[in-house]
RNA sequence: GCGCCCGUAGCUCAACCGGAUAGAGCAUCGGCCUUCUAAGCCGAGGGUUGCAGGUUCGAUUCCUGUCGGGCGCGCCA
């Protein structure tokens, strides 16, 4: 409907023009927004105060002379309104149309072309398999997770990524810490490796490793040779182990990857050397001290980088800049990397080494959208240990807990650049204190009607439903259906922003809207028309919260 | 010391890339409803948007400074 309003507001433009009332051929920047204020009307636009700047007249002359040029019939009443906002009543058609291609879209509805099934890769998650899970990575997933979702949404062919380090530094600590588990020696023991993980989960893998069991990760099987000797096989199994089990915690959060991007690989395949190679050809780089560095101060980072350490090898910048080079190369128009905001240093760093490369990569690309800290409560105490990981709480630790469904939507509730508050007690209560059981609940309420329905062998017919929706004329019934009608903003508005906080948002609003009108008005009446028509605008309630809790991750339940 | 993020009602958070009287929920107080799940409705109180300047028709939003909280600042990853 928004689109819509704009193209009568162009095309009333356009009127004016052709009548010399206007003379400026520009038109600026204007907007069409959802009011705040019911009295206000559905809609706003702001276009007259815009275009009075340069045309060097009052804003609601101008107003006055646009509104004069529009005629349309889904719209009942413009009013030209404060300084000149022109705002614009729907009739109830007009609504009512949307009702019914709420239903008939089902779970179209509210999804758009706009991405014309161009690629978008997310790259989420990427934890090092040295560890479980913790619930910074289950933020990570779950806004990942649903940005994919909802660019999906959006028409965007969306390829889910997940990127590991299985050589580095990390590992070879890894490696060491399970070794020296085999050898039974604890981690307060002067033996035990400096740097080691000292979990519970590093003495699991050690046993493992000792009976000699096979751990299927990543498509391939590996065997644990047994021999504690072998560091190398300490290294691939405890990897693949750690990999399985990360991947066990995903899947039990709902969140699956098209692609596992082993680091490894970059150096195993020449990429790490084409990329020094090229930066060392486009004239970007400098010896110093024994090192090589990267001019990346000549593209915005606070200071060079060293590419190459004196001591030979080359830094993690490195691998991560012929990362990022294969991402252009797949052919990505956007790459959209969610982490955590401690990385935030990375994001000049690797935009500068790809300008550096000299190949035409936008500076702008790639995105980046970063998450802060969670803090876990139960009651008024922050919840820091976990019993597996010995040092943070795991993801696992909070879906054993509070459920999958509850931990998916607190992660994505809060704006992404705010520090997060995730309160086990809010998350578990069977209240509707609690967004997620509010939400849900009203899912199952719909369904609910319907289960009465059939058991006093009363039919409904959408059909008739739908063309008596004139008969709905109460507040809430106006104000439900105003409400579902935002949807499709809704799912834009999150994809723009690339925040699915929105939708979360917008869920509890529609929840809101719904039981207040599910307990205003009965559902089984006598008037079989009115009957159709309610049951019908419940069921658009229904699509609409099933498909905002699809692009959350969320399930929508029959009963509760 | 430098960089990034945050600071909005008692609490948890909004405010749709600068718009109208800064909004919800919870909590508190006063009414109503209590019927197809555990609901819901109306009203009241509660704010110098951390503070001080600046930009302009107009600022919670943009700029500068400042205070407070968080996170980073390696030839670690």
């Amino acid at each position: 409907m928004k689109d819509a309003l704009r193209e009568l507001i162009h095309g009333a433009l356009a009127t004016l023009r052709a009548q010399q009332t206007l003379t400026d051929d520009v038109t600026p920047a204007f907007v069409v927004e959802r009011t705040r204020n019911r009295d206000h009307g559905d809609f706003a636009c702001n276009v007259a105060l815009t275009l009075a700047k340069q045309a060097g007249r009052k804003p609601r002359d101008i107003a006055t002379a646009i509104v004069a040029a529009i005629d349309d019939p889904r719209v009942d009443k413009i009013e030209i309104a404060g300084p000149g906002f022109i705002n614009f009543f729907l009739g109830a058609a007009a609504m009512h149309a949307e009702v019914a291609a709420i239903i008939s879209k089902a779970e179209a509805y509210g999804r758009n072309t706009s991405g014309e099934g161009r690629k978008v890769q997310i790259e989420f998650v990427s934890a090092n398999p040295t560890g479980p899970l913790h619930v910074g990575h289950g933020r990570g997933a779950a806004v990942g997770d649903s940005l994919a979702r909802v660019l999906d949404a959006n028409g965007w062919k969306v390829t889910r990524e997940f990127y590991y380090n299985d050589a580095g530094a990390q590992i070879e600590n890894l490696a060491l810490s399970v070794q020296s588990r085999c050898r039974g020696i604890e981690p307060e023991h002067e033996d035990w490796p400096t740097d080691g993980y000292r979990g519970e989960y590093i003495k699991d893998v050690a046993r493992d490793f000792l009976d000699g069991e096979n751990v299927h990760a990543d498509g391939k099987d590996v065997r644990a040779s047994g021999d504690l000797d072998d560091l190398d096989s300490i290294r691939r199994f405890a990897v693949a182990w750690l990999r399985r089990e990360q991947d066990l915690d995903l899947r039990a959060f709902g969140v699956e990857f098209d692609v596992y991007f082993l680091e490894s690989s970059l150096y195993s395949e020449g990429k790490v050397e084409s990329t020094v190679k090229q930066l060392i050809a486009a004239g970007h780089t400098y010896e110093k001290d024994g090192a090589l560095w990267l001019k990346t101060t000549d593209f915005g980072d606070d200071k060079d980088r060293v590419m190459r350490k004196s001591q030979g090898g080359y830094t993690y910048f490195v691998p991560d800049v012929a990362y990022h080079e294969g991402k252009w190369q797949r052919g990505f128009e956007r790459v959209i990397n969610e982490q955590g905001a401690d990385h935030h240093s990375t994001v000049n760093r690797v935009r500068a080494g790809l300008q550096a490369l000299d190949v035409g990569i936008p500076k702008g690309w790639p995105e980046y959208v970063l998450h802060q800290m969670v803090t876990v409560m139960r009651g008024d105490e922050e919840v820091k240990l976990s019993k597996r990981a010995g040092s943070y709480l795991t993801l696992r630790d909070l879906i054993d807990e509070v459920g999958r469904d509850a931990t998916r939507y607190f992660l994505v509730a809060r704006k992404t650049d705010s520090q997060l508050i995730f309160d086990i007690d809010l998350a578990r209560a069977q209240t509707n204190d609690n967004p997620v059981y509010y939400i849900q609940y009203a899912h199952a309420r719909v369904c609910s009607v319907h289960r009465q329905l059939a058991e006093r062998g009363i039919g409904t017919d959408t059909k008739a439903g739908l063309g008596a929706l004139d008969r709905l004329d109460s507040e809430h019934e106006r104000a439900l259906m105003s409400e579902l009608s935002r949807y499709p903003e809704v799912v834009e508005a999150a994809a723009l922003n690339l925040d699915p906080q929105l939708i979360a948002q917008y869920l509890r609003e529609v929840a809101a809207a719904f039981h207040a009108y599910y307990n205003a008005h009965q559902f089984i009446v006598d008037d079989v028309v009115v009957r159709d028509a309610r049951i019908a605008l419940a069921n658009a309630a229904r699509v609409v919260l099933a498909n905002g809790l699809d692009l959350l991750g969320v399930s929508a339940p029959e009963s509760m």
